[in-house]
DNA sequence: TAACTTCCATACGTAAGCGTATGGGAAAGC
DNA sequence: GCTTTCCCATACGCTTACGTATGGAAGTTA
């Protein structure tokens, strides 16, 4: 939708990281107490700016969630699917990928994302892609393991059940009694 | 904590029914949006009066979200382990209280609820209290179906996260769909 | 029937938060 | 150097929602 080539560059960088802040501001708040945190004014005064910066960079709060939640889908799919290296051996991967998911706590947002958007259908079909993506990812990881598409789907969905019904429960021990659960329940999964 | 006994009855039935009844609409509203969605005055124009009624029952917002709350906690416990009767074989019975969980949709406060609890010590203790009981009541089931404390243990993990997590998503397909994923999850959870 | 209790309506004060209008400083462009 | 653009501060109006103060209707008790 660009208008002609021959415009300025328009360094739009300063812009873009100013935008950028806001919306760093807004996932922190928003990790931290859910949506209702996530306040114009209350960013403002974190950022140690005004509201004046805040309807420069965005048309107003429901446009700015808009852009949250894109942010967050962004920042999901990059950590989840376009990856490092994981092990070659199908089974070894499975198993590096739920140690990262438990390890760097990929998920964290979810609940607060999920309780936000449920009741609200444009925004739930962004969280609906997401849900597709990673599941797709991890069925991908359970018929390289040898598993036909149907079990394969089958145990992407437990997994996947697994890891954010994780995210909701307080008392989860410590890192490492939750990567040893996870790590119980991803040998049940793979075994046979 | 009660007085004497030489106090006088005091019908307090009327009191009871109207406490409830805000309860009830704020359950209502709680399932329908999230806690942000419990307001005063809303739910008075819900149920036909004005905060004039609510002031006279409650102190304030938060003792009364207090008391959402507990209702809530108490109503999951009765409909979850003072149960009606299940079939007598063990596995069957895993099977059954599944069925009914996924056919009944418990669980379907657990999203906001959390949600608007995890970053709240004291009422987060409310709802690990909820976590410890409901893990404890599927543990149970494993072990009636012969499996070790620590299998059972693994296995009614597995499955309570599995059901918190499918409240998370948002495109669960149809209830026979979720209903054969939930068994094809315990079959998963039940073989050896 | 008079006093008292129970329950709710009305009206008000206050605070938080959204969005707008306006101005201004600093940097970039010419 | 002058203008223009970018970015933000300040000030204001408006709405929502909480909590309180007060009165009053209906039933209860004495």
């Amino acid at each position: 939708m660009s208008t002609r080539g021959s415009q300025k560059p328009r360094k739009s960088l300063v812009d873009r990281q100013s935008k950028q802040s806001w919306l760093d501001a807004a996932l922190k708040a928003l990790a931290s107490g859910g949506i209702d945190r996530v306040r114009v004014e209350s960013l403002a005064k974190n950022l140690g700016v005004t509201k004046g910066s805040f309807y420069w960079h965005f048309k107003d709060r429901e446009q700015f969630l808009d852009e949250l939640l894109n942010f967050w889908a962004e920042q999901s799919t990059e950590t989840v699917i376009a990856n490092p290296n994981y092990p070659t051996d199908s089974k070894a991967r499975v198993r590096a990928v739920a140690d990262d998911i438990v390890r760097l706590d990929l998920g964290k947002m979810d609940p607060h994302i999920r309780s936000w958007t449920q009741y609200d259908k444009r925004r739930a079909k962004v969280v609906a892609r997401m849900d597709k993506m990673r599941f797709e990812f991890l069925q991908g990881l359970f018929v390289a393991a040898g598993f036909s598409i149907t079990a394969a789907s089958l145990r992407a969905q437990s997994l996947y059940r697994y890891v954010l019904g994780e995210q909701f429960i307080s008392a989860r021990g410590s890192m490492g009694q939750r990567l040893q659960r996870m790590q119980a329940h991803v040998d049940l999964l793979l075994q046979e």
